[in-house]
RNA sequence: GCGGGCGUGGCGGAACUGGCAGACGCGCUGGACUUAGGAUCCAGUGGGAGCAAUCCCUUGGAGGUUCAAAUCCUCUCGCCCGCACCA
């Protein structure tokens, strides 16, 4: 067989047609061996694979094949988050059907993923926008309704002016929209939520057995659910039978500083308080006005706060004294109940505003050896101290006084302990077309009808009539609205607003385990054995979003006992971006290299090997040509290497003397394997394992340089060769194939053992051992490996030069690491 | 403001529980082979002084602990990320 170049391209599609035909990675159900899911967050399928992409690919694919090699039973699945506003707008710029749009990037996309080499189970793809799969969304919505998790319900929701629909609290950042980056205004509409504030004391204590995610995103979810403790107060308003304005503190110990109000300009009983009185049109235009305010605007410290008096006064329930009510721009009405308690001696926001409106200021804590006073006072104090001004609880601690004034309280029948939450329901519905429709009904007679099993799926109309600017929701599908009651026969109408993608995605990595099961979401037998996912790999933009509703959703179907696992992703790795030239890759900054790019020049291994060498997966990556370049120059070298070995071991008589030069390079091959097994399995630090693979290959050349080719050991020289190219085969998976089969070897690679290392080889008679003097390196000894600590302290001393340096010094000390240094602190 | 992370050569990055700072790669310099090379191979490459052996300095900065600090502690500067009027 006549060996040419290292050419990247024929070989890599060579191996992957065989992989194909072999249908090398398929996986099943094995209870005997031990079952490993890697997995890799599923893209939305814009038709277009991006570095992002590649990277995270990349990244699970050397976990998946090592784990192969390991003896595991992998599976390593991938599939299409395909709902979503794109396609509709791809719709209607090509005037082509969102479904085909779709199909058509997935085919593309897939065929880009392919060409990578990543080693993935094509038997498990799912398709989120495939009926057979969004019957079980459907299902799973149905599931949470039967549970009393689905509602709707007419509030304040976000809508998105660009995509025309509503967003969970979630998907806006900043005010802005998540995806679209345009302003989101407030509207009042009647929505589908899930109840996700049931689960959010489990949301956040189990974030604690998550001992595998990084402390980063743990930490980003735990702030985004906001626990708070406190106590809930109510305030009979003067004047007003039967009104209360209730309110949320975590400070009830201040109950007694409190020398005001203040509601949210949404609050409900705004309207009723100042109606028909003098203030009422100041209040309401008041309010009008704030509410017209963007969310951005509302939440921004730098706006000024302003409050307004109702004319209105409530009584404190601890000793009866009346307080001005006022409305407020900076009180939220989404958070807590909507009012706040006015404590300017010992809350900062209370204090500014006091000061502002000329409110009293009273202190009610009073730290030890100081000695506040409401008019002096140039910042509340919200630390520790003892209560004062607050009748019988005088003298208590501020901790103390939180739990006696609540109980007190509770006693009474105005306030309880409570706690609260800054996460929201997960608002659901989309006045969208591609998506799943939320199967609903609804009838005259018998109101809110759940669509039953047996109907389901709900399939979406595919005849789509583009008209103007967009995709018409469904709310314009005369055939698909009109429908008949389950319960009555009479007609009904069917819901037409579509879920939330990420309904979609919240639940994918368990369809995986048994895509093609048409009774049920998953195989129970399946699900069981594969979940949870062991390993997790994705983009820290989901730290929140996605990740947050998948672990919700798994514990709602734990709770369902249909899985057994109640946390589904045991181990995460947020992969850091990809950067060229100090900036994200774009298209405006014109820093952008596709995955297509480097695989028409390089092939995918050299692309694989840079993104893998160049940076630890969890930090950001730099992209750089040379640095390509590099890494195409490295397994240029590997094939060299091969094809010249292959030459010499084929021609030569060799010997099988086991000389220094022999060892050296056993031990060579003995510590890379130690390192690269070390490195991929505990610490993914695929850059350092790359590296020891170059030292290795380097060694090789070394060897072969250092003695003439007839004077080569064959047995050790192809043992290297042979375990060299395995070591390297989860990275570069395709050259390795190769070379593998130039080594004379007719099975993959990838179904190799993965090499063990031996620690006898490990061992050298000699090290070197440096010998400082005061914590400076002096001078270097060699001594047997073996060597015990007087006998390394007596080599020291025995050394020219430090007996030298030495001479006419007092030693004070002597530090002896075997193996490692001598140090002599002299005077 | 609160919380988290990070600062190491010209660059990307190594350095495991404190033990030779700068592995590996890029870039650069010199050499070999060559008609030529942007192919390949070999050697060198943190800064400074010196003909040299060698010495001094060096992990953002300043202190400290220690025989020994990139690593531990205190303060400080800079950058990045998340949350942010959350009552």
């Amino acid at each position: 067989m006549p060996v040419t170049n290292y050419d990247p391209i024929q070989i890599e599609e060579k191996w992957q047609k065989l992989w194909k035909e072999q249908d090398s990675f398929r996986s099943k159900v094995d209870p005997s061996k031990t079952k490993y899911y890697v997995l890799e967050m599923f893209p939305y399928p814009s038709g277009k694979l991006h570095m992002g992409h590649m990277r995270v690919y990349s990244i699970g694919d050397v976990l998946a094949r090592f784990l192969r090699m390991r003896d595991y039973n992998v599976m390593h699945p991938m599939g299409w988050d395909a709902f979503g506003l794109p396609a509709e707008n791809a719709a209607i710029e090509n005037n082509v059907n969102p479904a085909q749009w779709t199909a058509e990037n997935i085919e593309h996309m897939k065929e880009q993923q392919n060409r990578l080499g990543v080693s993935y189970d094509w038997h498990r793809e799912v398709n989120t926008s495939s009926p057979d799969y969004y019957k079980w969304s459907q299902w799973l919505f149905l599931l949470m309704y039967k549970r009393g998790l689905a509602y709707k319900e007419k509030s304040n929701v976000n809508w998105c002016l660009t995509c025309q629909t509503v967003l969970a609290n979630e998907q806006v950042e900043k005010g802005l929209c998540w995806r679209c980056s345009s302003v989101v205004e407030t509207r009042e509409l009647e929505q589908w939520f899930l109840k996700i504030t049931d689960y959010a004391e489990r949301l956040l204590n189990d974030l604690d057995q998550l001992e595998e995610w990084p402390e980063r995103v743990k930490l980003m979810q735990k702030n985004w659910i906001g626990r708070s403790e406190g106590a809930e107060i109510a305030f009979k308003v003067k004047g007003f039978a039967g009104k209360e304005i209730r309110t949320f503190t975590t400070r009830p110990d201040t109950l007694f500083g409190v020398t005001y109000m203040v509601l949210a300009p949404e609050h409900p009983l705004v309207k009723p308080l100042v109606e028909g009185t003098d203030r009422e049109e100041e209040v309401m235009h008041f309010v009008s006005d704030v509410r017209q305010e963007s969310e951005i605007d509302r939440t921004s410290e730098e706006t000024p706060k302003i409050g307004l008096f109702t004319g209105r006064y409530a009584v404190n329930p601890i000793n009866g004294e009346e307080v001005p009510i006022l409305v407020g721009n900076y009180v939220l009405m989404a958070y807590g109940t909507g009012a706040v308690m006015g404590v300017p001696a010992h809350d900062q926001r209370d204090f500014e505003f006091a000061r502002k409106y000329d409110l009293p200021v009273r202190v009610v804590i009073q730290p030890e050896g100081e000695e506040f006073s409401g008019e002096t006072m140039e910042a509340a104090y919200d630390g520790e101290g003892k209560m004062v001004n607050s009748g019988v609880f005088n003298g208590l601690s501020d901790s103390e006084g939180i739990r006696k004034v609540t109980e007190y309280l509770e006693k009474h029948g105005q306030g309880d302990f409570r706690v609260t939450y800054r996460l929201r329901d997960w608002l659901i519905s989309r006045q969208r077309y591609w998506g799943a429709p939320i199967p609903i009904k609804y009838c005259e007679k018998c109101g809110t009808v759940p669509v039953p099993e047996e109907e389901l799926p709900v399939e979406l109309p595919m005849d789509v009539a583009l008209s103007g600017n967009r995709v018409p929701s469904l709310a314009h599908y005369e055939n698909f609205v009109h429908t008949s009651c389950n319960l009555c026969g009479g007609p009904a109408q069917r819901e037409t607003d579509t879920m939330d993608t990420f309904i979609c995605s919240s639940w994918y990595f368990l369809r995986y385990t048994s895509p093609n099961t048409t009774t049920a979401p998953f195989d129970k037998e399946s699900v069981d054995y594969w979940m949870p996912v062991d390993q997790y790999i994705g983009g820290i933009e989901h730290a929140v979003l996605h990740l947050l509703y998948a672990r919700f959703f798994t514990k709602v179907l734990y709770d369902a006992d249909l899985i057994q696992c109640d946390e589904p992703f045991s181990r995460l790795l947020a992969q850091g971006m990809v950067y060229k030239d100090g900036a994200k890759m774009s298209k405006s900054k014109g820093n952008v290299v596709t995955p297509d790019e480097i695989v028409a020049s390089y092939g995918a291994d050299t692309g694989r090997l840079f993104i893998l060498f160049a940076s630890p997966p969890e930090k950001d990556l730099d992209w750089n040509d040379q640095g390509v370049e590099g890494c195409y120059r490295f397994l240029r070298r590997v094939w060299r290497l091969v094809v010249e070995c292959r030459e010499e071991l084929s021609t030569g008589s060799g010997h099988t003397d086991i000389g220094e030069a022999e060892s050296e390079l056993q031990r060579s091959l003995h510590n890379t394997i130690k390192k690269v097994t070390h490195d991929i399995e505990e610490r993914f630090n695929f850059n350092t394992a790359i590296s020891s693979i170059m030292e290795l290959v380097n060694a090789v050349y070394a060897y072969r340089q250092a003695n003439d080719q007839r004077q080569y050991n064959h047995q050790v020289l192809s043992d290297t060769l042979e375990k060299m190219v395995i070591l390297l085969a989860p990275f570069a998976p395709h050259i390795a194939e190769e070379t593998w089969s130039l080594l004379g070897q007719s099975e993959s690679v990838h179904r190799q053992h993965w090499p063990g290392y031996d620690p006898e080889l490990l061992q050298v008679d000699q090290v070197e051992v440096v010998v400082q003097i005061n914590g400076k390196v002096r001078g270097r000894i060699n001594v047997p490996s073996e060597c015990s600590r007087e006998q390394l302290i007596e080599a020291a001393h025995n050394n020219e030069r430090i007996g030298d340096l030495l001479e006419g010094k007092e030693i004070v000390k002597t530090i002896a690491v075997p193996g490692r240094l001598v140090n002599i602190v002299a005077r």
